[in-house]
DNA sequence: GACACGTTCCC
DNA sequence: GGAACGTGT
């Protein structure tokens, strides 16, 4: 009988799986694997909170296939290496496995295809990075022709169903799931595809309807709460499309449906930085935009720490770092204002923040993460001008406009009055002591002058040859 | 004269 | 996206 490995990376769910159900298609015999990669785990981008969100993951994977009558095998060590042995083991004559567009995972499966019968499909986005290009084959660089192009493709196939039965497995050698790190503190993420599915359909009833106007605000539940699920595959790209499509043909007015398709372009800018990742992968290391390299970035610790820390004395920003610290996710919003801030007001360079993203994010995804700071940064594709500086203030009074959520994030400042929630500074100093918040003592002084700072960002960056529009050289 | 709202420019 | 500066009331 004919065995096939089942190669897991970022695609932890049964259900509209194609690589799993490529294996399954080929073979009578079945081996589902993870293998944990030393150099990930050693990587400076990795994290403690999304590696225990994988374990967790894996977990939950592995009750499922156990449910079906099969069972799920950990490794630990190179790719290559670890499957040449599972082959040996099993006598499988291939290795299925969902594609991916990251520079390193590109590496490594080209590496084991070198040697091993690897096949794979697509899963990671709806449409495979090559597919979508200009008449003249080249890829998109601008965000609104890419979905323009997405939308007219045929609409992706119905998502596959999980297999009811799976073949039992080979007796071998398992280590079992090992033990997570500690979850972070208020991970409110459960992980697995039931969660996942649970909460799209959530979603789907109720919060997309407002998608459009509320998506924004930081202090409603208003988003889709989806991308850690998406960044490991617990739910599909295609299943997400699909429930988007779905939400939007039983919508019963002009509002829900707009809802539906403004998630649905979320979706896409999802798919756009995949695609970017794909083709130019060295947006990992360096400026899209040539003429964007040489901007004078300070060298200062101290005030990234601060940033890191959610100490900067602007409460927006120090509510949504202290948000991610404490629960591995931020509001995205929250992390324009967060990365606008240590890229523009302290003019240190947007990778500090990317790698720092990476390194608490549950839903952190090498596109995604690179594209969003890039933008931000104005170094990248359609990005936001170089001269669009986020007012923190401004940005806190517009998104929370009560300030519950800097109060839930900050609560130091809990007693705080609306007028005064998002520039604490200017508390007269009796309120300050009748609150019992002293500013540069119970909560930061600001540690940089908005107006200045921003000032200072549009110098440097005229500096390091800003030009707008930029010159495509 | 203060303040809402629209337009322009940010290099 | 924000600030400065315009017009209108």
């Amino acid at each position: 009988m004919n065995t096939a490995i089942w190669w897991i990376r970022r695609d932890l769910r049964l259900s509209d799986n194609q690589a799993l159900s490529a294996a399954l298609d080929r073979a009578g015999s079945l081996v589902p694997v993870f293998i944990l990669d030393p150099k990930l785990l050693a990587s400076p981008y990795a994290s403690q909170k999304r590696l225990a969100f994988l374990l967790d993951g894996l977990r939950m994977l592995d009750a499922s296939l156990r449910q079906r009558g099969s069972a799920l095998i950990v490794r630990q060590g190179d790719p290559l290496e670890e499957l040449q042995i599972l082959r040996d083991e099993t006598g499988a004559e291939s290795i299925f496995a969902e594609a991916d567009v990251s520079p390193f995972a590109r590496q490594r499966d080209d590496r084991v295809a070198r040697h091993l019968p690897l096949h794979l499909t697509s899963g990671v986005t709806v449409y495979p990075p090559e597919m979508l290009h200009k008449a003249d084959g080249a890829p998109y660089t601008v965000y609104t022709p890419f979905n323009r192009m997405w939308r007219s493709l045929p609409f992706p196939g119905s998502p596959l169903p999980a297999p009811e039965r799976l073949p039992a497995l080979p007796p071998l050698a398992n280590r079992g799931v090992p033990a997570a790190p500690a979850s972070p503190s208020e991970n409110p993420f459960r992980a697995g595809e039931a969660e996942a599915q649970r909460r799209l359909a959530g979603f789907c009833d109720f919060a997309i309807q407002r998608y459009t106007d509320e998506r924004n605000r930081m202090d409603l539940d208003s988003t889709s709460g989806l991308s850690p699920y998406l960044r490991f595959g617990m739910l599909s790209a295609r299943q997400a499309t699909w429930a988007a499509r779905q939400a939007e043909v039983q919508s019963e007015d002009a509002a829900s449906r707009r809802g539906a398709e403004t998630w649905l372009n979320e979706l896409i800018w999802r798919e756009f930085y995949s695609a970017i990742l794909y083709h130019f992968p060295y947006v990992r290391r360096t400026a899209f935009r040539p003429g964007l390299r040489r901007i004078p970035w300070r060298d200062d610790p101290a005030s990234f720490a601060a940033w890191a820390e959610g100490r900067t004395g602007y409460p927006v920003v120090d509510a949504a770092m202290r948000q991610m610290n404490a629960s591995g996710w931020m509001h995205n919003r929250a992390r324009m204002i967060a990365a606008s801030f240590l890229i523009k007001d302290l003019l240190i360079d947007w990778r500090w923040g990317e790698r720092y993203f990476m390194q608490h994010l549950l839903d952190g995804d090498p596109a995604a993460n690179n594209g969003g700071w890039q933008w931000t940064a104005g170094t990248g594709t359609d990005a936001a001008p170089y001269f669009r500086v986020f007012n923190p203030v401004l940005q806190g009074m517009k998104f929370d406009p009560q300030g519950a959520y800097v109060r839930r994030w900050a609560p130091e400042l809990a007693a705080v009055p609306d007028k005064y929630i998002h520039e604490p500074w200017k508390i007269p100093l009796e309120v300050q002591r009748q609150l019992g918040c002293m500013i540069g003592k119970d909560y930061p002084t600001p540690i940089t002058d908005h107006t200045t700072a921003r000032q200072r960002a549009l110098a440097a960056y005229q500096q390091g040859d800003a030009r707008w529009p930029l010159s495509t050289n």
